[in-house]
DNA sequence: CGCGCCTGTTAATGGTCGCTAACATGGTCG
DNA sequence: CGACCATGTTAGCGACCATTAACAGGCGCG
């Protein structure tokens, strides 16, 4: 049996991967799990990745991408930065609520990818919370830098805490209540 | 060498195991770093605790109680559900600055804990919820009691964040920040 | 004084893990 | 058609890990 696409494999690790560390950590994962959870058996992922870590970056690298390519856009989009900031929680949320398992070890694993990667990661990480910063910046002339960042954080902290309280709420009412949650945080202090 | 007073060693082991487990997870911290972190080698660990797991049993445990225990005073000794409210938020915010560490593996580690005591902790943690969701009913006569239950989740998430976001904003600051946005996220939707 | 408990030590054990080696297979293409 | 490359397989290696065994010192109490 050959796969069918190039690279097909290497999606379908990844994601699987991002249920299992997301369910139960990094460390809690073994090769020979990963293996499993794709049909094939344990060390073929190193056709694949060069090793677990590798694995590990190049889930969180794809996911800080996303995020921030996706800052960018909306951004650029909005005609004012009220607009963007709703934009912004929206497109958050949207992935939040669409990809819980890889905003969990978006946030949780960080420590696990080895240096040169991590670094880029978190370059890209720190770009996402400016683009926030930004905006809010725009919106509210009180805050010092700092403190608009904290802002931020604890926004994230709120937005991405949907995985963990595993819902009775449907996603698309979740949506709204995320947005209406996070609208108010960001605007609230000073 | 025998220990000042009785129980001291398994404080210590609780408080300096909760850092580590807070930095790297409960399955990167071996026994052998948990010993050599309160001064002792390896396996002098089994003298206080039968194992690794209910090490952090008894420590979620704690947690949870103190958590619920605070809650329940603090609802009981306000005077009015706005004041029940924000002294929840005060006493939530206090934990979470003050002990970082254990907020942190509180919400991550909860799926490394064995049967008998998950349940209990779980218990706890659910009491504690329903402690906010129940002031926060008497303020808010909109919501249902499930879009109630996901309001207060997500507060904690972002209280909770706190300890990611190493901070340039200093403790009292941050205190009165989060706060503001815990309140207005709480209020907000509907 | 001496016995026992509390607390610690080092050595060993059995299991698991990440990773490598050696080998197999099947489709692509010169 | 035959060599190559991509993608698997199983077996094995060395490291590490949680836990247990066997042993030791010191303090409190009879």
């Amino acid at each position: 049996m050959t796969s069918r696409a190039v690279g097909t494999r290497r999606v379908e690790i990844l994601r699987a991967a991002a249920e299992l560390f997301a369910a139960r950590g990094f460390h809690g994962v073994s090769i020979e799990e990963l293996g499993r959870a794709v049909g094939t058996s344990g060390p073929a992922l190193y056709r694949h990745f060069p090793g677990k870590e590798s694995l590990l970056a190049a889930m969180l690298l794809d996911v800080s991408e996303r995020l921030a390519a996706g800052g960018r856009e909306r951004v650029a989009a909005a005609a004012d930065p009220r607009e963007a900031l709703e934009s912004l929680l929206r497109g958050h949320i949207a992935f939040a609520l669409g990809e819980p398992a890889l905003i969990t070890v978006h946030d949780r694993e960080l420590d696990n990818v080895p240096e040169p990667e991590r670094r880029r990661i978190r370059r890209l990480q720190r770009g996402y919370v400016e683009e926030w910063v930004r905006v809010l910046a725009q919106l509210r002339a009180d805050g010092r830098p700092e403190l608009l960042r904290a802002t931020v954080h604890a926004t994230f902290g709120l937005l991405n805490s949907t995985p963990h309280s595993a819902d009775e709420v449907p996603g698309e009412q979740m949506a709204e209540l995320l947005l209406d949650m996070g609208g108010a945080a960001l605007l609230a202090g000073g």
